[in-house]
DNA sequence: TCTTGACCAAGACAGGTGTCCCAAGAAAAT
DNA sequence: ATTTTCTTGGGACACCTGTCTTGGTCAAGA
């Protein structure tokens, strides 16, 4: 950490208050404002002797232009608002790391919130009080109220996508296609000879899970199966929550019902290893007797033992995708909304076999 | 989605481009400049129909002041910059989950960037271009780069907390008491009658290990064992990745090695549950041959069978200690810089047993 | 010594906002 | 009808920066 050389005995000189402005700044180094500024905005006609002396009394002072007052002269202010559903699940924080860094690649700073249903209104006033230069949403929210909120976008076309939520009109939306999501893993799982389907945390009526549904039923029909006869749930039983102990209450309720499905298919990974789990302490064996998918592909796939088959999300290629939207909107604000759908893949593991007998 | 009464017939009315000034908005009001800036900033004198017209204006408009503007008349930014040195492990995140929601509460912003090794100095200038109210670090960094910045800081007196990593002269910092978390882990051990540990992922010479085995240490010498016979090591074998496949292979090294520790301590859960299942493919019961205790008690520790013990890092009062820290100096900016331990807490859980005959 | 450049100082303006001030207009009270 | 009180309009200034202009200083060349 050596200072670079300077004329000024750092550590001495150093000012005991924080240089606010040029004008402070100037005075500090011994030259008008002007010339500081020309500096700092590397126009030529200037002494290097004076250029040096700046650059280092910048070094020594740590100043930087004040970036409110520059955005007051018409610069960009390189800011994006990112509303986020939570930071506390994987997939969504993976989501939001890759934001970031994409965003930072291409010079943009990140502001982020964590959106809870009726602050979405009060948290865009802000960032566009802020002046981002586009806001994104990630996860499942209120669709009225994201609907609203792009609909204003839409009218001050204010770059703006939507990742993870279908159904928004008028949106720049990426989101996985979760109706083949569900169909490559039920597909798969009548490809080893399952023909009965037990459904975990699968319910609801959210877009997200309506297309997953849908999903499941067009794979059975294509397959000659009824739906009411292939298909099983218990989680009406318990209070939904997503989790691992979710899962694991869900697998003791099959297992205790008569004539159990096979193949299991669940909303995601903590889900289907809390089942995986309950279905081991219930003395079946897993892939033999029962067999497991999760959903979205998170490290914890491999926690288990035997390790989960999942399907991957793309979340590289959602990030990206949306990154590309916000930046062709940014370029051109009158280009109109578009939505685009990312591919999902199954991850085959351990969790899957084929149906005995 | 309804809009409030108004008398403008809202989807109508609604303004092309966005509106970007008081002055704008005031000519699309129809009142003065003067007279709408008064009503944004509650002044009294003014005719109850103006004030209503205003806000209903600023509905249908989506209106919100100029913060840049409001900056330079010297109102607080109200923003803090976060450098993280990661988003992709979970505690990491919590962390930051945590710290945002905690500033939230306050009226902060929370700018967010992830600090890859030499960048500090770039990133923290941009934040105080953005004139950030505060700054705060989250994990370990390079100590030499932080203690620059913090030096920095210090000469300008801007706020600022590091989280989890000591050792930083001037630094205001909260961070877990590594020391006693080993000591409480071993100890743990020590009394279920092991007196041989095997170390998993606990090598390396950064200021968080060597606490963590100066803990280890204290510990063994206060029970009369000594360091040398009760400790052993297979880390210099592998890559040190510190994910599950390290802690796997690392439980195999162990496993075909003669006469094997007892007790497990491992860097982290991942490393621990890794290690778990190698100890079990290579045919040892868990916890009745061989006791295993994770690190940072996170979310993980439920997924293997048995279930994982493990030290919990007491994330939400390390934040709220960080937020309290950062308060105190943007109140008295001449508060002298404070360390605050966070005292770790062990979570006992499946993956430990007295010690067989 | 005088001219010519090269360089810098200093002033002015714009950008959006809040606030102070004074004048103008409208409504209410006399 | 006149006066008083309420309310609004409009100008001015400060905040900080980049840029344009003008004027000044100093050294080098003629």
């Amino acid at each position: 950490m050596s200072t670079p050389p300077s004329s000024f005995s750092s550590s001495q000189r150093k000012p005991a208050t924080r240089i606010r402005s040029t004008a402070e700044f100037a005075k500090y180094v011994g030259l008008a404002r002007t010339t500081v500024s020309r500096v700092l905005n590397d126009q030529p006609g200037l002494k290097e002797a004076t250029v040096t002396k700046v650059k280092q009394a910048m070094e020594e002072t740590g100043f930087t232009p004040n970036a409110y007052a520059l955005h007051l002269k018409g610069k960009k202010t390189a800011t994006v608002g990112i509303c986020m559903e939570n930071l506390l699940t994987p997939p969504a924080v993976r989501k939001l790391a890759r934001l970031q860094q994409k965003l930072k690649e291409r010079g943009f700073s990140s502001l982020i919130e964590v959106l809870t249903p009726g602050t979405s209104k009060e948290v865009c006033r802000h960032f566009l009080s802020l002046r981002v230069d586009a806001i994104v949403f990630v996860g499942h929210f209120i669709e009225e109220e994201i609907a609203a909120r792009v609909n204003e976008f839409n009218s001050q076309s204010t770059p703006h996508v939507v990742i993870d939520q279908l159904g928004i009109p008028g949106a720049n939306s990426v989101a996985l296609d979760r109706v083949k999501g569900m169909k490559i893993v039920i597909e798969h799982l009548i490809a080893l000879g399952h023909t009965r389907f037990g459904l975990l945390g699968l319910s609801g009526s959210t877009r997200s899970i309506i297309d997953r549904l849908s999903g499941i039923e067009s794979a059975l029909t294509e397959h000659g199966l009824s739906k009411s006869e292939s298909i099983l749930t218990h989680d009406s039983k318990f209070i939904r929550k997503n989790d691992f102990d979710y899962g694991r209450a869900l697998a003791s309720a099959f297992s205790c019902a008569k004539n159990p499905p096979t193949a299991y298919v669940a909303l995601n990974d903590e889900i289907a290893i809390g089942a995986l789990h309950g279905f081991q302490d219930a003395g079946f064996k897993v892939p033999s007797d029962i067999s497991i998918v999760g959903f979205n592909n998170q490290d914890i796939c491999l926690m288990p033992k035997p390790v989960l088959t999942s399907v991957d999300q793309g979340i590289e290629e959602t990030v990206d995708a949306a990154v590309n939207l916000l930046l062709d909107q940014i370029d051109r604000p009158s280009i109109k909304p578009r939505t685009k759908m990312i591919e999902p893949i199954l991850i085959e593991r351990g969790s899957c076999a084929r149906r005995k007998k």
